[in-house]
DNA sequence: CTCGGTTTGTTCTCCCGTTCACAAACTCCT
DNA sequence: AGGAGTTTGTGAACGGGAGAACAAACCGAG
């Protein structure tokens, strides 16, 4: 990973926890919706969907947001863990590959409200140039280093086929961007320093099956 | 989770290998298309993006299947894992919310080819009854009943909005079905015997968030 | 002010997963 | 046949995360 300085004195938290940091926004935010000012370690962790001892001590490594005999304030926590993760602010990102799955990314709610602004998706296939989805005009892969320069776009989201993503990877770095959510069932290599975070549908469901064929199995022992 | 009987003497595979084994398969099909026939850990190791120590001990679980001093037969290895997976068979699978992502799911040829049928799309929205996505018809949700029944499904999908996915849980459960894949933001319970595996696009951009914005703080340090 | 009830923050222990390192086993060359 | 070179399979050390359990801190009643 990414070499630390001594003088990197930024809390440290574990990648487990930064995992499910951002469930516990979600269930917060449900919260706040449902006009709850208070909770426990308790009720937040029923609605995260994990141990109670687990989310104290994710909450923890934050710093004492809670008070001991009360609780959480809601909207405060929060706060505090949207900031901590970085969805305070605005990230820029662009979208690659416009199939069926780019169009349910560039559609998808979810990233608007929660700092994410898609500010140009890409396609290889001239054909699509003039189409508009989910309000952005679809543009050519070429003008993926102009727009990053433009936007200052960090993050970028791969959604092409499997031959194509390395390329794109290639590419996307070349440009300055430096973390990559890749969609596409390939092994990227990038170099040092470039974070890169992998979605693969069909092995979740290979997952299931193989549980599922355990079951089945279990009921004929 | 599951109950263990002291008869299951089905061999244990840890569940950090279980996640990789998919990943295994695909890079041993990648080797197949390009004519290989043997390869070390090694080799396969860099194409699965892990280290060789961890995929040697990752296939012991499985059995011997290598040859010391030679590496392993590509196309016996693959068929192996596949086996252990389950993805040898047919695994008919429903999937219900037919929106942007319902769409790249249904069309998604990676599910296909490993096995995993889709029989059925299903929404509640009755406009949609007439629509064709990628040769299924769309049908009503509330045929789900009877599809599981009739096809003997196992495993369902979940594209739906948050709201509405807890409902269509409910009634995946209440229809036989026991493996769940959620792409709904939501914490879904379901009783004990049943898998839930949740997949949510934000969460990844969230955590690569984190990271990206840390890296910022590094360089002004 | 004191005491009982409640809830957080943290310590400690245990378990799972990763990695190193090496013996066992196989091939090929002489 | 024997030895050098490879590569697997696994025992053992190591690190990190999960959960139990408890002390510290807070609120409210009397």
């Amino acid at each position: 990973m990414t070499a630390r300085t001594p003088s990197d004195s930024v809390r440290d938290i574990p990648e487990a926890t930064v995992a499910r940091l951002p469930v516990y926004l979600r269930a917060l935010t449900t919260l706040v919706d449902l006009g709850t000012t208070t909770c426990s370690s308790e009720e937040l962790a029923a609605a995260a969907g994990v141990n109670s001892a687990k989310l104290r001590k994710d909450l923890s490594y934050l710093g004492s947001y809670g008070t001991r005999g009360v609780g959480y304030d809601v909207d405060y926590l929060r706060y505090q863990i949207a900031r901590e993760i970085g969805v305070t602010q605005d990230w820029p990102v662009v979208i690659v590959g416009i199939g069926n799955l780019g169009h349910a990314l560039a559609n998808y709610s979810g990233f608007r409200s929660r700092g994410f602004r898609v500010v140009a998706l890409l396609d290889a296939d001239p054909q699509r140039k003039d189409e508009v989805v989910a309000g952005v005009q679809v543009r050519p892969f070429d003008d993926l280093e102009r727009i990053v320069k433009e936007h200052g776009v960090a993050i970028g989201v791969i959604a092409t086929p499997a031959v194509a993503a390395q390329d794109v990877a290639d590419r996307m770095v070349a440009s300055g961007i430096r973390s990559i959510l890749n969609f596409a069932p390939t092994v990227l290599s990038v170099p040092a320093g470039v974070d890169v975070r992998k979605v693969d549908l069909s092995i979740e469901l290979q997952i299931l099956a193989y549980h599922e064929q355990r079951k089945g199995q279990e009921t004929a022992s």
